[in-house]
DNA sequence: GCCAACGTTGGC
DNA sequence: GCCAACGTTGGC
């Protein structure tokens, strides 16, 4: 059963235009518990995802990825010198894991929080909730099909 | 830079 | 197992 998703970054980090450049990338990095159980419980080979800007000017959707592998453990949360690591995670039971990523499309046109806000279809969407949080996050299908439509995706929902 | 929201930690 | 304190996220 194909999901659709909203997966967050910071773009001084890793913007869609990394992604466009480097074509797939591993989605470390992912530190809440919740995140983690949707990658490793829900998610499947082949869904799409919202590529999210956050803390940005200004935030919001700038293209569309797809899910390229199943979850596995992040190997920066064994990398001592890494600011993602974990001290506390244990290699034969890795407490944090990662799913590979790949371009779909970067969006014609970047669709901006503000325009998520304020636009009636988007009602109720998870992403617009106040200090929502969560770095990776569903999205409903008739969600995910307005966001394509707000920035001219030639992409299309399955 | 502020701070609301909320997940996590740790004392009891 | 409760819950206050703490730390982080992320929009503004």
């Amino acid at each position: 059963m194909a999901s659709y998703w909203l997966m967050k970054s910071e773009p001084g980090v890793y913007s869609i235009d990394d992604l466009v450049r480097d074509g797939r990338t591993t989605w470390e990095g992912v530190r809440n518990y919740q995140a983690r159980n949707f990658m490793r419980d829900v998610m499947t080979i082949g869904d799409l995802a919202l590529f999210y800007h956050s803390s940005a000017e200004p935030p919001g959707v700038a293209g569309i990825c797809r899910v390229a592998s199943k979850a596995y453990p992040d190997p920066t949360q064994f990398d001592k010198k890494h600011p993602w690591h974990d001290p506390e995670s244990k290699k034969d039971d890795p407490r944090w894991l990662l799913v590979d990523v790949e371009i779909v499309e970067k969006l014609p046109t970047f669709v901006a929080l503000e325009q998520l806000r304020s636009d009636r279809a988007l009602a109720g969407m998870l992403v617009l909730r106040r200090a929502q949080r969560l770095s990776v996050m569903p999205v409903e299908k008739k969600h995910f099909e307005r966001v394509l439509a707000l920035g001219g995706a030639k992409t299309r929902a399955r």
